[in-house]
DNA sequence: TTATAGTTGTGAAATTGTTCACAAAGTCAG
DNA sequence: CTGACTTTGTGAACAATTTCACAACTATAA
């Protein structure tokens, strides 16, 4: 297999979550055209995507929607359930332990860490909380898999260097700092704040901007 | 100017976000290669995204920092305030309302609704919560120049289409669906299932997958 | 003043990602 | 079975982005 770029990887969930309506409206086939006009893609660039991973269409036909939906799943992970902690019970946490979606791609969280002893040892949506002293002990027992970063920043570092000593090997940072982890572990980061400066910029610059 | 990609776009945010901390730590210059280190750059790729926008630096010495940080924020759109409205004031909403960064970098929001009937015309965080009946009515009255969806993902296209059509050109879409505006509104979308999803497409093709 | 070391700004080269275009393979009606 | 039509899978062309490499410029020390 090649090496399949972000957006690529990014395309797969967006197919995926397509093709989950797709079923649920009980189509039985669809084509790449029908697939890209959804996501404002190119038929071409559905199949390139799809091709890197294997030939899962007939020609003449398109894809069988069923079968197609549940080889992406298997691609992405999404066809086990994945034992997630998440650290810091905040706003931005707490958001995400009630985050609907997790739960229904098999990402369950089942840890939670705090360093607030008014959070500490209560439960929180039905999770205990835990002392972020106690996260490489409890990451290791509970075998977490990864670990969600909703921490304030200036903790976001120290937490991670925590959660890579424990062994843990993928990490979601919604802290608004670039953090540092080995190359063996894999790091995504969602800033909230960069998305709106690409809104502002784009507001600002608009018309000025002219294509190359 | 020429057509700015994405990438850079995002990248002039963390330079952002990096010349706070070197301002904060007195620094008065700073090189490309600096800038690159923090943010696992090459120093070449910062100069390149900054000469879109000018010549900024001096040959032989580096960046000024508190100048380059204002023409930066400049770019960006963050030498002013916006007027932002939030639609959704649930888990995800909520947690947008209280993120701190966004009021620093002068994203005011200022507009709440929701469609529950116990949420609307109470308090919540200091702002009133308006019947999204009103959305149209008052997004114009306030002159709102961006919103914010957090609202459940088949709700979201037709807010959305309420939003264009009270002249907002800008959205960040937080509900799980890609939702379409016309090309002269400026959208984004953050979807948190899509990044645990990365996460669980790199641990399960970890080692796989080999570089091209 | 001159040599040395450091750093920017930027065309050109290399790399990566997207779109095109078409052969191959299938459907379906008659 | 044949012929018209549809759609996939993919090498090749094209486009975008990143990296390279170096001239131009600055500071500094002797």
């Amino acid at each position: 297999m090649r090496k399949v770029s972000d957006s690529t990887v990014r395309r797969l969930s967006m197919y995926y979550r397509s093709l989950l309506e797709f079923e649920k409206k009980e189509y039985k086939i669809i084509s790449s055209k029908d697939l890209a006009k959804i996501e404002r893609l190119t038929p071409a660039q559905v199949r390139k995507d799809l091709s890197f991973f294997g030939t899962f269409g007939t020609r003449g036909l398109g894809y069988p929607v069923g079968e197609l939906k549940e080889k992406i799943a298997k691609i992405l992970g999404l066809n086990r359930s994945w034992n997630v902690a998440l650290v810091g019970v905040g706003n931005v946490g707490s958001a995400l332990v009630s985050y609907k979606e997790f739960q229904k791609q098999g990402f369950n969280i089942r840890l939670l860490f705090d360093d607030d002893q008014r959070k500490i040892n209560k439960n929180h949506k039905g999770i205990l909380v835990s002392d972020v002293k106690d996260l490489g002990k409890k990451l290791k027992e509970n075998k977490a898999e990864m670990v969600i970063l909703a921490v304030p920043a200036q903790a976001a570092q120290e937490v991670a260097d925590q959660v890579v000593s424990a062994g843990v090997k993928s990490i979601l940072n919604f802290a608004p700092v670039q953090i540092k982890v080995p190359n063996d572990v894999v790091l995504r980061s969602v800033n909230m704040a960069m998305e709106l400066e690409h809104l502002s910029f784009c507001l600002t610059n608009k018309g000025f901007i002219i294509g190359s």
